[in-house]
DNA sequence: GTCTATACGTGGATAGAC
DNA sequence: GTCTATCCACGTATAGAC
C-alpha cells in the first residue's frame, strides 16, 4: 500500500538529497540527462519538490559544481604524504590522481564535462576559474611542505611548478579517460615527473 | 515577400551546411543548445530539413565529432616547422597551440566538450580514443622530423615524449580556459617545454 | 529528392490543495 | 513546508504534399 504523506524534512536535507541524486544521474547519463523529473525521481521525491529547493535547475547545477569541486578539491593531492627526491615526490602525486580516475572513470569525466560547462557560462565561469586557482594553490603548498622540509630548492617559482602539475594531471587526467590505456598514463606520469624535476631544480 | 519554394540542393550539401550550422550554435550555447531545430533554422532550412539528411541527431553528432576533430588535429601540430634544439622546438609546439586555442576559445571549449561527451557515448567512446592516437602519431611524426634531421638523440622512447606532449597541450589549454591567465599559461609551456626536453635527452 | 505540417513525447515551471 | 495537478514551450520524428 502506497504511503500518502511523506514525512516532513527540511530543506536543506532535502537539497542534499537532491544534489546526490543528480550526481547519480549524471554519471550514468552525462549532464544532459539531468532533467528536474530524473533527479526528483532519483532522489524519492515528487518532481515538484526539485523548485521549492532550487529556484530553477540553473541553481542546481550552481550548487552542484559547488559542491562536488570542493569535494574533489580536498582529496586531490590528499593521498601524497611524503617523498624522498622532488621526483619520486612528484612522481607519486601524479600517479595517486591518475589512480583516482581510474578507480571512478564515470565521476572524472563528470567533473570534466562539468568544468566545460561552467566556462562556458558567463554566470558560471568564475566557478571554473576559483577552482582552478584552488587546485594550483593546493599544488603549491604540496611542494613548500617538501622543500621547507627536505632542503630541496627549487630554481623556479613554487607556483610556476605548481601550475605546471596542474596542468599535467589534467593532461594525464584526460588521455587517459580518452584512450583507457594504462601503460602509456604510467609512462607520461614518469616523464613529467622526471622533467618538471629536472626543470624545477638548479642544475 | 517569403519565397514559398526552395532551390533543391543534393543531400551532401545539405549535410556540410548543418554540420556547419551546428558548430555554431554549439560554440554559442555548448552542445546541449544544439537541438535539431536550433541546428536547422541556423542553417536556414526547415526543421525537417534535419531528417533526410541525418536519421537521428546522434548521427549528426557522429559526423560533427569525426569531422571536427579530423579538422582540429589537421591543424595541430602543424605550424611548427623548424627547431634549434629540442627544448625550443617544443615551447614552440606547444605556444603555438596555445595562441590557436586563445584565437578562439569558445571553438575548443567545444571540442572539449565534444570529447567528453564522445567519451562517455557506447558508441562514439572509440572516436575519441581513435582521435587521441592520431593526436599522438602527430607528435611523435613531428619529433622524429625533428630529431632525424638535427641529430638530437632521445634517451626515451619517441612514443613516450609524444604521449607526454599532448598531455602537456591539453593541460596547458584547459587551464587556460579555466582561467584566461596568460602569463601562467606561457610559464607552464615555458617549464614543461625545459622539463620534457631535459627528460628525453640523454644527461 | 525536397520540403511542410503535424503528431507525440518530454521538460521546466507554477498554482494552489493539503 | 510539502506535494499534486497541470500548463505551455520545446524537441524529435514522421506522414505525406510537391
Amino acid at each position: 500500500m502506497a504511503r500518502t504523506t511523506r514525512e516532513h524534512r527540511p530543506a536543506a536535507e532535502r537539497r542534499e538529497q537532491l544534489l546526490d541524486a543528480a550526481v547519480e544521474v549524471m554519471r550514468a547519463g552525462g549532464v544532459a540527462a539531468a532533467t528536474t523529473r530524473a533527479v526528483a525521481d532519483r532522489a524519492g521525491l515528487p518532481q515538484g519538490a526539485f523548485h521549492y529547493c532550487f529556484r530553477s535547475k540553473d541553481e542546481l547545477f550552481g550548487a552542484l559544481l559547488e559542491r562536488e569541486l570542493d569535494a574533489s578539491l580536498g582529496r586531490a593531492w590528499a593521498a601524497v604524504t611524503a617523498a624522498g627526491d622532488l621526483e619520486s615526490g612528484i612522481a607519486g602525486a601524479l600517479g595517486a590522481i591518475l589512480d583516482r580516475v581510474r578507480s571512478d572513470p564515470e565521476y572524472h569525466l563528470l567533473t570534466a564535462e562539468l568544468v566545460d560547462v561552467a566556462a562556458r557560462t558567463p554566470d558560471l565561469a568564475h566557478v571554473a576559474a576559483r577552482e582552478h586557482g584552488a587546485y594550483v594553490e593546493q599544488a603549491e603548498r604540496m611542494l613548500r611542505g617538501w622543500t621547507d622540509a627536505g632542503g630541496v630548492p627549487l630554481a623556479v617559482p613554487a607556483r610556476a611548478v605548481a601550475e605546471s602539475l596542474v596542468a599535467a594531471s589534467t593532461g594525464i587526467t584526460s588521455a587517459w579517460l580518452a584512450s583507457r590505456d594504462d601503460a602509456a598514463a604510467e609512462a607520461t606520469v614518469a616523464l613529467l615527473a622526471r622533467g618538471v624535476a629536472l626543470a624545477a631544480t638548479p642544475r
